[in-house]
DNA sequence: AATGAATGAGCATTCATTCAT
DNA sequence: CATGAATGAATGCTCATTCAT
């Protein structure tokens, strides 16, 4: 494709990565074939090689990146917010995941998608990442509960769906759409604030059994 | 591996489908071989074509599958709540969907993210089905804002949330863990309703911009 | 090349070992490609692999092979030797040594050249099969020098110079040539038996020291 | 490996050559890549080529390197014999030709097993050369035939024989083995030259037939 | 001289699929 | 129905070689 003729240097290796976020959000990482992906580049396969040591590092380099960038930009968020109470900060932890995973949403999608494509060694690490990030949004939810403010029966399982909540929404926004980001944010902000707070009536009324 | 020596007739076709849901939800469609799959059948190779028309078409057999599946499960509970009001009957549909992909955790799975897998023609069919089960919950949620009962700004937006960290369930839960089928969706039930009624006073504080 | 159409079963694989012995000997197994190994037998690369499971297990089956059938036939002779004295032996030997080594010429070269390309396992197993074919001479060496009837400084020595000298046939020998198989055996028989008599009158002369 | 970082000028060429024979004697010559040559030079691939012009030019500079040498030494022995009977001289040959061998292991190794690898004119070339030394020998053999000293019934098997047992030396010679370089020469000077010597009692009765 | 990036051909191997038996 | 062998295209990766800097 866009064949960048005499592209050099550190050039390539940014051509790569932008080109290989395209494709493996495309076709999927095994389906992505370097030969695609030279093309995309506008080099020739091996010239690949000059640049990632492997496809499966590719893989790594990419998610690896990301989540260095999700932490980078959640360790300012918790910066800005700190000291402050359980509800100010999980408001601000919604608000940078949602506008996050909408700038994001190839790298967010690969992140997840495509761990088990990921060789046992960095499978481990990838997936430790994530538990550190989830246990960032627990911290706060048990904080929460500890002064009585959120009803939780469970930290954990509240956790998980409040981040699949979230996290979905790099799958169907589409910034062409009737809401912005931010508006998107505050739909879900409202809607999981009031899903944790104790006195709504109808609570204690949720039972099938 | 489970060498069902002289498998024969309609038994093979079932061996199929199991071993094909286990191989592609452990390996992804496109990282799956028909090597492995007859492997994990006990047959040879070509013996797969006596009973399947092409790897594609086994996907796209166990998605359609699955789907006409969870269509007749819903239209059962729905069957069971029509006439009830919409909390009764987002309740009902709350409680089927996470004890269904509990216990389908792997078609569910594939059935999401082997989507981009399956050819033009299959990919339609499929995606039009999954639209059809949003469209489900929205129309209780719809009810539910006519009557007044729900808060709601987007629905869309709303439903696509509530799916997600329902649907969140089959990548985290295990049967061992903590919490039963039925925990988890009253635990989810209890959040998701809430988090629709109109009057917590966190709600309209909800903002960081 | 002799594309033998509808070639199946046995055959091929047997095609397989006559052309790889072919073209490792002409070319080296590293130089030896898989395209024109198919070639030769008349058949597209991938369906080598219904026979083969690698190039090195190729080249490791050929070895093997050869060492086994040589032990084979180097049993039958010592078989029709045995009790007979050391010179009748080594005669046997030397004679059994020449004429297999110039009608398997092939097998011999690529058995000696290429053990550097087995693979560590496979090797350690050939070349113990190579230590015990160069001890079924060296305890005839033995033998012989025991009952005074050889003059042998180091038993080692002496058997891998007459090996090599044997051996060496196999580079050189043209059936069309002046001398027959059987011919040439005599001669280094003469040579070799000569070489290990004590009482010539020109050895303990040879020194340059 | 030895990196010798900062290599610069005629050291580098010296420096690929040693490391060209290492690594060919090592792995073979097609098995042998650049990149492992440059590696072991400490030096970037593409460097290699202001010092060699082709992989395949380097092996042919290494082989006539070797042969020119050779046939120096050999030159030096026979001027020091020149005017001795044929014994004398043959005694010197097998002398040289060991101690040589066993000093040059590396380089006798790679001159008679990569022969193969030569392209055409250079494989002329150096088969020319090896004919050349075989006639030296040839000569001396031919002279104590025609002197009554030597029963040879064909010179050129006899010749080819000898050759191949000396030359195995490289095969198995260790430093630190039992002999040293002088007793291996002596011992095979012994055993070849009583091969040669007609009036073994035991030479006619060298019969299986 | 040395480097790093590029090239294009080639490699061993695997794949989904076909088909005579 | 099952099998084993065949096909031909494709895959990730490596190679010797070139060349601007």
């Amino acid at each position: 494709m866009a064949r960048t003729v005499g592209s050099h240097g550190p050039k390539t290796m940014e051509a790569i990565r932008k080109a290989g976020l395209k494709l493996i959000h495309e076709h999927g990482y095994e389906a992505m074939t370097l030969r695609q992906l030279a093309a995309e580049v506008g080099v020739q396969v091996g010239s690949l090689y000059n640049h990632i040591s492997t496809k499966q590092d590719l893989l790594y380099d990419l998610i690896k990146t990301h989540m260095d960038a999700l932490f980078a930009e959640l360790a300012k968020v918790e910066a800005k917010t700190a000291g402050q109470g359980p509800v100010e900060r999980l408001k601000a932890f919604i608000f940078f995941h949602v506008t996050y995973h909408i700038l994001r949403k190839r790298e967010v999608f690969i992140g997840a998608s495509e761990l088990r494509s990921l060789d046992p060694n960095h499978y481990e690490d990838i997936v430790g990442l994530r538990r550190q990030y989830e246990k960032r949004l627990m911290a706060i939810l048990d904080d929460g509960r500890a002064q009585g403010l959120f009803q939780i029966p469970d930290i954990a399982v509240a956790a998980y769906g409040i981040l699949a909540m979230l996290t979905g929404v790099c799958t169907w926004f589409r910034p062409s759409g009737r809401l912005s980001r931010e508006d998107v944010a505050q739909v879900y902000c409202d809607m999981v604030l009031r899903g944790l707070v104790p006195d709504s009536q109808l609570s204690d009324t949720c039972s099938l059994r």
